[in-house]
DNA sequence: CTGAAAGCGCTTACAG
DNA sequence: CTGAAAGCGCTTACAG
């Protein structure tokens, strides 16, 4: 609170009204907002008048006041996106790509990190969710990773309009998702495609969905093409104390357990003699081709690697990353698309409250 | 402005206002404004009424009506923040950062790309200066790279309150820079303690102030080792017809000219026998280290490495990079102090006008 | 402290 | 089409 006294007036804003420009064009305060803001009804206003007051506006430099119809109870053409970091290495174009859409749309994004900002207090995330209240949002789109906290149900009730990015598990909800038993299916058709006979999965963790689902897919493909599914070859990340990723709140650095990755090495490699792995993501891609590298095996000679996601660190490691794109483009689009269709009222049936994003195989050098 | 048209009547927020909360705790509104927005001049309501109103306040939920403050003549707290792409490796941690001081001092951010999304039309830089306008923010934060197009001057006409990242080459204008100077000289005299002789340096543009600034700081560090300067140790990407990134708007990926890279390591390592090089950035120094590898040239035994940013992918490379942070949450903390004094009217003068961030060498293994 | 009032810029229903 | 009016939720100056 104490953040908001003593603030004093403020008016820097342009000070052409739209009574300033119906004065200037010589017509009426409602003739000027019907042809500037698409009046509703048939048109009362003659096209000579209308284009009279469409280059008065713009010759006055016109801007509508958007709190002013806020207030009157238009739409704020708004909306709040929240991500546990806007430059989180996983979200960050999604974040980008979700801003482009709105703009497409008429809409402004609200950002709200919920962590790494201690000063806000413990519950990042809930005080994003009453920020947005204040501010009047039309909407939210809902990024935050799984593993970090934050009540999705209490959003929800607040802010009826939201899409999420990935199932957040809560009945009725509206998300988008990318379609992970398809992304590990294309991954090992392509293995398979060039000549690779024992294909490990590394991936974090198999008791959720989204590891579920991988792991599915890859029984699928590998039964398709008539090869056994052995447990062996899949190595879960969390049987070793892997947990997600986690970023240090003082340095602001990202950590990862660099060191662990070999214990994938040993597993699949020397182990069970896997000659590709389909991993969990890009970057434990990255690390394990530098564990390879160091143990002097070589890839994709000797073991053929393909990531998940698509980040541009997949082109600047070495050997380049084949990997899977996630198509953060079409599903910022469909996200949009949603909240939009839940803002103007529609009722979204079943199959329009989830979309399965396909994701696409990108053929790089490790595979 | 079609799609400003027929946008229904939007009722979503929640329905308590200040007089119901005044009405529950039985003062006048007077009373409960006074205390929930902290009211000008010395109190006239007792300490016990005081936490009444808030126990209200607090129980019913009660969230001000950002807009109808605004449209009252108070600031809107909120700020712009122009980025020619929220996603870009340089940038998505200041991007980060400014949001989160921003929240530290009760603003929110709107993000524009002013590249990316050609829906807008032609200028999305002047495009989105305009959407500032109607929105009514506070000030501007322009984080867009100086090679890419877009007004500024226009820009800090119509915000006055506009702070820059990087000098915008506007004689008054606002800004927070990185020490390139001092950038170079770290890394110089990280690189003479550590027992190199020949010390290169790969920038892309030395006509440019920011490449003249680390061409001074080269001179002057060798200079102040008693070290000869020779010109063949500098190299100038721009003479060999290297362009800035730019991101392919179709495919949205980040276009680098790794094959030219070789052109580094012909001038510098192959003809001038360097033993290290102080490189454009990180992704130049990533790109150099796979052609060093490929070329058989050994990292940091034969050539050490310097980078410039400290993006997270110096840590996921091989070997990890050595660079120099560019204390991007250090740039932001002085870029939202600079426009707060802005936005309260203070007048800067020209000590105060420009900020230095003080870069930090990051030793990895690379040198 | 209370109470009644004005006004920010807009949208919209209403009588002509 | 015009013109006069109400009202969104808030802040603030004013008379008590």
């Amino acid at each position: 609170m104490s953040i908001e006294q003593n603030s004093p007036i403020f008016e820097k804003r342009s000070p052409v009204r739209l009574v300033d420009v119906a004065k200037a064009a010589g017509v009426s305060r409602w003739a000027a907002g019907y042809v500037l803001n698409g009046g509703v009804g048939r048109s009362r206003v003659s096209n000579e008048t209308a284009s009279r007051i469409r280059d008065v506006a713009h010759r006055l430099n016109y801007q509508p006041h958007f709190a002013a119809r806020q207030l009157r109870g238009k739409r704020s053409r708004t909306l709040g996106v929240l991500v546990a970091s806007a430059g989180d290495p996983l979200r960050s174009f999604l974040v980008q790509y979700l801003d482009a859409e709105a703009v497409k749309v008429g809409c402004r994004t609200f950002m709200a990190n919920t962590i790494g900002n201690p000063s806000v207090g413990p519950n990042q995330f809930d005080f994003h969710v009453e920020q947005f209240a204040r501010r009047g949002v039309d909407g939210v789109l809902c990024a935050v990773h799984h593993w970090f906290p934050g009540d999705r149900a209490a959003l929800l009730d607040r802010h009826p309009n939201t899409v999420f990015y990935e199932s957040p598990g809560i009945p009725d909800a509206a998300y988008v998702t990318v379609g992970r038993e398809e992304a590990v299916r294309i991954a090992v058709r392509h293995l398979i495609e060039r000549g690779r006979r024992r294909i490990g999965l590394a991936v974090m963790d198999l008791s959720h969905p989204s590891g579920k689902a991988r792991l599915r897919g890859y029984d699928k493909e590998l039964a398709a093409h008539n090869f056994a599914t052995e447990k062996r070859l899949v190595f879960q990340g969390n049987s070793i104390g892997l947990a997600y990723a986690k970023c240090n709140e003082e340095t602001g650095a990202w950590e990862f357990p660099h060191d662990k990755m070999d214990r994938v090495i040993d597993a699949l490699v020397v182990d069970q003699k896997a000659d590709a792995i389909v991993t969990h993501d890009d970057f434990w891609a990255a690390s394990i081709l530098r564990s390879l590298r160091a143990r002097g095996i070589r890839v994709p000679e000797d073991v053929a690697l393909v990531g998940y996601l698509n980040h541009y660190l997949a082109d600047w490691i070495d050997p380049p990353l084949t990997t899977v794109d996630l198509q953060h483009r079409v599903a910022a689009q469909q996200m949009i698309e949603m909240v939009e269709k839940m803002i103007a009222g529609e009722t979204l049936d079943d199959a329009e409250r989830v979309s399965v994003v396909r994701p696409k195989l990108i053929v790089r050098s490790s595979s």
